[in-house]
RNA sequence: GGUCCGGUAGUUCAGUUUGGUUAGAAUGCUGGCCUGUCACGCCAGAGGUCGCGGGUUCGAGUCCCGUCCGGACCGCCA
């Protein structure tokens, strides 16, 4: 075999070891390596290489004892060739030993070099070594996701992605629980989410959609006498992005035949439990506290709360009642609420903290009317109230303090609305103070269960109740004698499970009953004929024998995001979209020719203005 | 649809507050030297549509207007 060469031909030796795996224990073996120049030190007698692959890094070493030719052809290596390497491992001297390598007790003495691949000076240092610090902008590692994904961070995300997959089908395998494929191109239903449409071909004028999650085909296997159904599936929701939002995402889809609450719940933390113990190696205890919807919203202002701190909100309403602040006052008769959140040790800010907060982030960012506030100085003298005394009488204040268990040296914030907007941003509040104060625990994993969640909300733009998990959601059998009379007061039988602060699924016992779902889509307002054209497939088939079941949705994205303690969405997905839902690599979505539009009878219209 | 932040060598950034000579640094790149480096080191060199368009001005990276791109958030997301 020549020692070195050009790519010339279709043959190169087969890899013996990958460059994460050779030790001492491999000394003197000779070993075929191959993988792509992540930095080159070239001393100029001796010449220095760390190969990378997705199992490491080793450093090789091109010295002329070894081979003259091969080290004189190693002159031309540059970041990114591609190589494949022939040589002996062989021990480092103590003093050159690399600790932070896990090859770093050996090196690989090259005797013949194979370029497999050159390489362009990349647009951007991918080596193993760069730091966070001067990692380029994501924009462009975007635009090169290919070189990106060549960096072990990201690389090891992608892993441990994989490790989450090969959890959850054993885990539901052995739980017994079938792996059934749904249709990606479905029917188009107008609740929810803007739907992605496929127009047909074969049906001018006609669309599939794409499913926003398989939810109607998962309650069919059910009646379909399935038992247990489980899928990792791609789920598309035409809505503006956020961090943790993309427009497709995988979720983790489960029903189970004859499932009430408590079957979902200690099904689901078996799973979190068996990933967070294989993936992490750590052991989080079960069951997960449960926290009724109320309750999240009034203590936390939030349906997701984040419960690695404690920070509770405070109702002062009746503290307030007749109080003559007319804010207050106003807010109170219109049936909205005065909130309190206590600040400890924050009592001793000045003046210019109390502007910036009221000013950048309550009324900025949180988009609140207003904050009001009492700090309560250390050093023992009386409260000072934002709102004089002649506007709002001491004794109201002391009563809030009180009511509240403000202590000396602590501030009392204070915002006042209707319900659930000002809770909303009461929570808001609460989580930016808790960053304030460093209180969370960044190494937490605080799992919890949202219950009780209200069957519908009013919507104020289509004057109507919308479901609010989707309609076909079991009302509690306690409640549904309210459907008619007190929509809003419905209890569903809906449950999100919430991990620091995050949804990370969703689910419920779903209606079984053909009378009751025609009364849910009643309550909705949706017309007979019009219910019976988008989910008659459902309501026939629930007159057929259909099981009480029930299921949870789980979001795989988010969760390997919190598993491999990501800040965003897109650093888990080999190819993500960005804000504005393009993915700029391939430079998708794109125009098509005329003659395709006019094959599927569509035209394009031009956006006005 | 809205609010806010950003866009300057290949890359990461400074320079913009207060307009003024030839727009800097680090890193990468190219060439040279170097036999134990490990983000090797030393010397030299090349490298710029200051996102784009318009305006104000004797003069714009800097001020104004518009626009595009990226990001965070609000609306939206059953």
């Amino acid at each position: 075999m020549s020692s070195f060469s050009e790519n010339t031909t279709n043959q190169h030796p087969d890899r013996t070891h990958t460059c994460g795996e050779l030790s001492e224990f491999h000394l003197g073996e000779q070993v075929v390596l191959k993988g792509w120049v992540d930095t080159r030190r070239d001393l100029g007698g001796v010449i220095f290489i760390d190969l990378r692959d997705r199992y490491g890094l080793t450093q090789i070493v091109f010295s002329p004892q070894d081979n003259p030719a091969a080290h004189e052809f190693a002159d031309r290596l540059r970041s990114e060739y591609v190589i494949s390497i022939t040589g002996t491992v062989s021990l480092r001297s103590e003093e050159t030993v690399n600790p932070i390598l896990a090859t770093g007790k050996i090196e690989v003495r090259v005797t013949s070099l194979l370029i497999l691949a050159e390489s362009e000076p990349p647009p951007f240092s991918i080596s193993s070594h760069t730091q966070k610090a001067k990692l380029a902008s994501e924009d462009l590692r975007l635009k090169y996701r290919y070189l990106d994904l060549r960096r072990p961070d990201l690389r090891n995300k992608m892993i441990l992605r994989h490790q989450v997959y090969q959890v959850i089908h054993r885990y539901f395998d052995a739980e017994g629980f079938l792996e059934v494929e749904t249709p990606t191109l479905m029917k188009s239903t107008p609740e929810g989410a803007r739907d992605y449409l496929v127009p047909s071909r074969v049906h001018p004028g006609s669309f599939y959609a794409l499913p926003q999650s398989p939810q109607t085909y998962k309650q069919l296997l059910m009646i379909g006498g399935l038992d247990k159904y489980v899928q990792i599936v791609k789920c598309f929701r035409d809505e503006d992005l956020r961090a943790d939002r993309q427009p497709e995402f995988t979720q983790i889809d489960v029903e189970m035949a004859f499932a009430t609450e408590e079957a979902i719940y200690s099904l689901t933390e078996g799973l979190m439990a068996m990933l967070w113990e294989e993936v992490l190696g750590v052991t989080i205890p079960t069951p997960f506290p449960r926290l009724t919807y109320q309750d999240a919203i009034w203590k936390y202002g939030s349906d997701k709360p984040d419960l690695r701190f404690d920070l509770p909100i405070c109702n002062l309403s009746s503290t307030f009642e007749n109080s003559g602040f007319r804010v207050f006052d106003q807010a109170l008769s219109a049936g909205g609420s005065v909130l309190g959140l206590v600040i400890p040790g924050f009592g001793d800010k000045g003046r210019g903290y109390m502007d910036r907060l009221d000013k950048t982030v309550v009324r900025k960012q949180i988009g609140a009317g207003g904050l009001i506030h009492v700090r309560i100085p250390s050093d023992g003298t009386p409260p000072n109230c934002s709102v004089k005394a002649h506007v709002l009488p001491d004794e109201f204040v002391t009563g809030a303090i009180q009511s509240s268990g403000a202590d000396t040296g602590d501030l009392l914030l204070v915002l006042c609305g209707k319900w659930p907007t000002v809770q909303e941003q009461m929570g808001t509040l609460r989580l930016h103070m808790a960053r304030e104060l460093g209180s969370i625990d960044e190494r937490a994993w605080t799992f919890a269960w949202i219950t009780e969640f209200p069957l519908l909300q009013w919507d104020e733009r289509e004057k109507r109740y919308s479901a609010m998990h989707h309609p076909f959601t079991s009302p509690r059998t306690e409640d549904l004698e309210l459907l008619q009379h007190d929509p809003a007061h419905v209890r569903a039988r809906a449950y999100d499970i919430v991990l620091n602060g995050m949804e990370i699924g969703g689910g419920s016992i779903r209606i079984h009953d053909k009378n009751v779902q025609k009364q849910m889509f009643d309550a909705l307002g949706i017309p007979k004929k019009e219910s019976e054209e988008r989910f008659g497939f459902l309501l026939n088939a629930l007159r057929y024998g259909a099981p009480p079941h029930g299921g949870i949705a789980m979001g795989l994205d988010r969760i390997v995001m919190l598993l491999s303690r990501s800040t965003s969405l897109r650093d888990v997905i080999a190819f993500p979209k960005t804000q504005s839902a393009q993915e700029p690599m391939s430079g998708t979505p794109s125009t098509v020719e005329r003659d395709r539009l006019q094959e599927l009878n569509i035209q394009s219209i031009p956006k006005s203005e």
